[in-house]
DNA sequence: CTGAAAGCGCTTACAG
DNA sequence: CTGAAAGCGCTTACAG
């Protein structure tokens, strides 16, 4: 027996004085429907509140018609990946999903080349897919993809990053400008004003990434709002991915002054210049960097990093699906834009935050 | 059609030689079958892997027979309770299963009063729940309680905290002694060995709380870890809840030494002795409390508070709900028990963990 | 002890 | 343009 306060397709049809068929096509905007039927049903519809019941509907679906998503992210190369743990978080999205009737599909693009993301969507534009997850980093061929998947009605949901589009997007992703402030707070706390400050952009083949940026503007912020702190105290350093890097000549500053020095790292790539610093006799030094990959959590046992901001990537990948599902099932798009908490992470609470931890 | 690597109930029936009731009889344990036909099914059922479809046993049962859970929390006094936010995370789980369902009935207990506990436990007894989600404040009380819903097969989560209890339970809460030493590291940063630490337990009806104690442990265990730190330079003063305490009388030393103090508040009420202390001139100080109530996120912004510790005590109600249907639903139980995240909480992150924010 | 049939609420292919 | 019927996979009440 269904539910008093939510009446079935039945009880509408009885309502309505038509069959249920008719219900269903008025319901799925599907056409040989006639205006007046349309309406009356529509109006009965309004009245009773009726809500699609997405069990039983799926039950059907299932079996006839999987939803089947496209997800297009940059290339894992080994084990210890970044773009694993999203995959994670999707994996397992699916999974829980699977008995519904959801698949998805992986295209992998080179995050140096704009080239191979515009291949790799246009294979995507090819088959009929329900919806998309991706990254946006190139933005003209985002808003190029983002175009006409919105023209096609594919839903589309970005994480990672945020970038300002000409087509409208949906975000999973961390506030950087925000992970930035709270890398300020942070690294404060440590120095009490007493030392200098180095925003470290470590720079990959194409420059320096957007959220790499925005997190310097907001560290720089937080400083600015402190009128005891001397903005002409931080210091950045844009330090070239390379392997030969000679910090004598790249960060004399860093390496010469005996000041107490509070060290904010831009990228997932703090460990990198942990590696340079081992030949040089260091000064009392704090770093607050980003992400939980081997390098960086080996650091932070060491006590060497004190702090890392993490983007929780298993859980956007997650919630992308989640969310998808979700719209695609009962047209509710609340759950497609996510503002990522900036969870801080010290030696001590490092393990709730690895292993495709799934809380919010 | 079935995917091909999961068969139905039909196929399993054909496979057997056999009606689909009696496949149904055989894997919800009915009386009315032949041990030999038992035998038979079982073994089929092993070999082809079959896994009941979940969806399609729902949409039956939602309308002839709910999930119905109990819920057994503290009283919520008013609208800035803290119990008030597990209850808005059952809901949450409960209005997301609500197809599927699922009824929660609520019942409160007297925090400070066993045997009001114990009375509402017998209420939950006699009704037919399927689930319990409760806090075991009480350990006695918890232990009978638990001892008679194994009786029945019931199945219960324990929120909030933790009890050593005679009888196996579940519990999705924070390791508080995890969360001390969270909070050592945190002071540390601030204080830099050099100045005064404060544990202070704000002591209630019933004298201190289970996991404030556990809090302190981890505390200090933090700091005999390291050898540059005297214990001596740790005191702890349990403040009792009272409005009107003379701070002069119970805590002269806060009061009177002038060296930087690191404070550590174990409970929620870390504004209450931001309250009394308003009254002094104070020494540089540093406080970590817990819980993002509205009078210590206050102090949060006004930089009196440091650091707050967050339990997610929303998305343990959440998760709750959530695991207790995995679990009835499909026998499986690893979402019963979860070590929620030690969240670290600074002005700039604090809106992410607060409103019913529900990422994990 | 076992089977055949009806039903959960929605979707679809077919008939008219 | 509309309806009647079959079906998604599981559960249950009834018949034998």
């Amino acid at each position: 027996m269904k539910n008093e306060n939510s009446p079935g397709i039945k009880e509408i049809a009885k309502l309505a004085g038509v069959s249920i068929g008719t219900i269903d096509r008025v319901l799925h905007n599907r056409p040989g429907v006639s205006e007046k039927t349309k309406e009356k049903v529509l109006k009965i519809i309004q009245q009773t509140g009726y809500k699609k019941n997405v069990l039983a509907s799926r039950l059907k679906l299932a079996a006839t018609r999987k939803i089947q998503i496209a997800c297009l992210i940059p290339e894992i190369k080994d084990e210890s990946s970044y773009w694993k743990l999203p995959q994670y978080g999707i994996n397992k999205a699916v999974e829980e999903l699977k008995e519904q009737g959801i698949s998805v599909s992986y295209y992998y693009f080179n995050s140096f080349d704009p080239r191979s993301f515009k291949e790799q969507s246009n294979e995507i534009l090819k088959m009929e897919y329900d919806a998309v997850v991706s990254v946006p980093f190139f933005k003209t061929e985002s808003d190029l993809f983002l175009q006409k998947l919105e023209e096609a009605e594919i839903a589309v949901v970005f994480l990672d990053s945020r970038q300002e589009l000409n087509f409208k997007a949906n975000f999973i992703n961390q506030d950087s400008f925000k992970a930035g402030q709270v890398a300020g707070r942070l690294l404060e706390g440590l120095l009490k004003g007493n030392g200098l400050y180095f925003v470290i952009n470590i720079l990959n083949e194409r420059g320096i990434q957007v959220n790499n940026l925005q997190r310097e503007q907001g560290f720089r912020a937080y400083f600015a709002e402190k009128a005891s702190q001397s903005q002409n105290d931080i210091y950045t350093i844009n330090l070239p991915f390379d392997d030969h890097v000679d910090l004598q000549e790249v960060i004399p500053k860093l390496i010469e002054r005996k000041e107490p020095k509070g060290i904010f790292v831009t990228n997932a790539r703090s460990f990198r210049l942990l590696d340079l610093l081992k030949d040089y006799q260091e000064s009392e030094l704090y770093l607050v960097g980003f992400d939980l990959n081997v390098q960086n959590l080996a650091y932070l046992k060491a006590d060497k990093i004190q702090f890392l901001i993490n983007q929780k990537p298993e859980y956007q990948g997650y919630a992308a699906v989640k969310g998808l599902y979700k719209y695609l099932t009962s047209q509710d798009h609340t759950e497609l834009n996510i503002d990522i908490p900036v969870d801080i992470i010290v030696k001590e609470n490092a393990e709730f935050y690895m292993n495709g931890h799934m809380t919010p």
